[in-house]
DNA sequence: TGTACATCAGTGAACGCGCGTTCACTGATGTAC
DNA sequence: TGTACATCAGTGAACGCGCGTTCACTGATGTAC
């Protein structure tokens, strides 16, 4: 059947990486094979080394995929009402049932952040990245100081992982409550004089 | 050699609950085998079974281990002054750069959690009763409401995570310091009709 | 208190298995003329 | 435009390796008399 075209091989990639997103963010990195990819993808292992150097090589680039997939929307807003509504919009979303219930298609930093922070390469530095860009979209207003960015993202990520841990819906709401609760606190009474 | 006492079995046993507790945090549980916990204790592979029926049982068993370790000083103290001193000192503790550095001694829920919040075990559940207590120990006054705890937790959790991440110790630093001012916040201003 | 024996904590070799990676092979694609 | 050939995306068997777990064995401990 091989060899395909330029651009059948560039939707292969791409189906690899998407494959590669949800299964790392759903199953983690370490349980989830490069077989187990590649079947996702429609494809056997053997072909992968034809579109990535080693399995830390692809954690590094889906990981990039993940995030660009989550956060390229809202950067593209320009105005800062829009982005201001994008951001409203944005952290409505994340505290809700169906990010904790599908961590497919959810936050990766929430789903692989403490796994990448073990890490020391590529990977890990993509995870820095993807925490500055995220912080920066969350933060308020040029006043507050981007450190307002980053408690919103702290908050953010820690009220889903909490929320995953509960052992029933009721249980997973309260938390999601209680995230949004003290995120309008960060942004209601976020001291000026911060930065 | 063997056989050893009922006390040096004792003994054993808690060299390999510590042993484990600390490489899973600090390696992850998938990342750390059998193996390497009974080195860490002293011991070979072998002896493993005469203590745990599995390496799950090992995971959950560990994990309430560190759990202890970390909260009960603070659930011995009874007056609500006390209390609420030892509260402000272990938030301190969590949000400085040993706690940074060090996951091996570290909350193990910020070590572990997105990790056993993918589980559907023994293990698990662990998890969420020990969120349950830290949440209840980090709330400030009954009218706060346990609501406060939680989001506390998700917070302090959250911000380890991503200084954890970044690149350098003044980063962190950032990050920490980002941390400390919105616990701050929702110890100020949560809204005390919340419960 | 002393003796005989069953128990069982710990050792280290061995098990089957799935992992990341390599490789010979296939045949459609892209290129040179 | 047609033909000959090199390229290389994808296949599936194979590699060495470390994993969780099992097991025969050892010898000090605990027990029965």
């Amino acid at each position: 059947m091989p060899r395909m075209s330029e651009a059948e091989k560039r939707r292969s990639h791409n189906r690899i990486l998407d494959a590669a997103a949800q299964l790392f963010r759903e199953r983690g990195v370490e349980a989830t094979s490069v077989a187990d990819v590649m079947k996702a993808a429609g494809m056997t292992h053997g072909g992968f080394y034809r579109h990535f150097e080693s399995k830390e090589d692809l954690i590094a680039a889906s990981f990039r995929h993940a995030v660009d997939d989550v956060v390229s929307g809202m950067e593209r807003e320009e105005s800062s009402e829009g982005r201001g509504k994008e951001r409203q919009d944005y952290i409505a979303k994340y505290l809700s049932q169906s990010h904790v219930q599908d961590s497919r298609h959810g936050c990766p930093l929430a789903a692989m952040g403490a796994e990448l922070a073990r890490t020391r390469g590529a990977a890990r530095h993509a995870g820095a990245q993807a925490s500055d860009r995220m912080a920066a979209l969350l933060q308020d207003t040029p006043e507050t100081g981007s450190d307002q960015g980053i408690a919103a993202m702290a908050l953010l990520m820690g009220t889903i992982i909490l929320a995953r841990l509960t052992e029933n819906e009721k249980e997973a709401d309260r938390t999601l409550e209680a995230g949004r609760t003290a995120i309008k606190l960060l942004q209601d009474h976020w001291p000026k004089d911060k930065l």
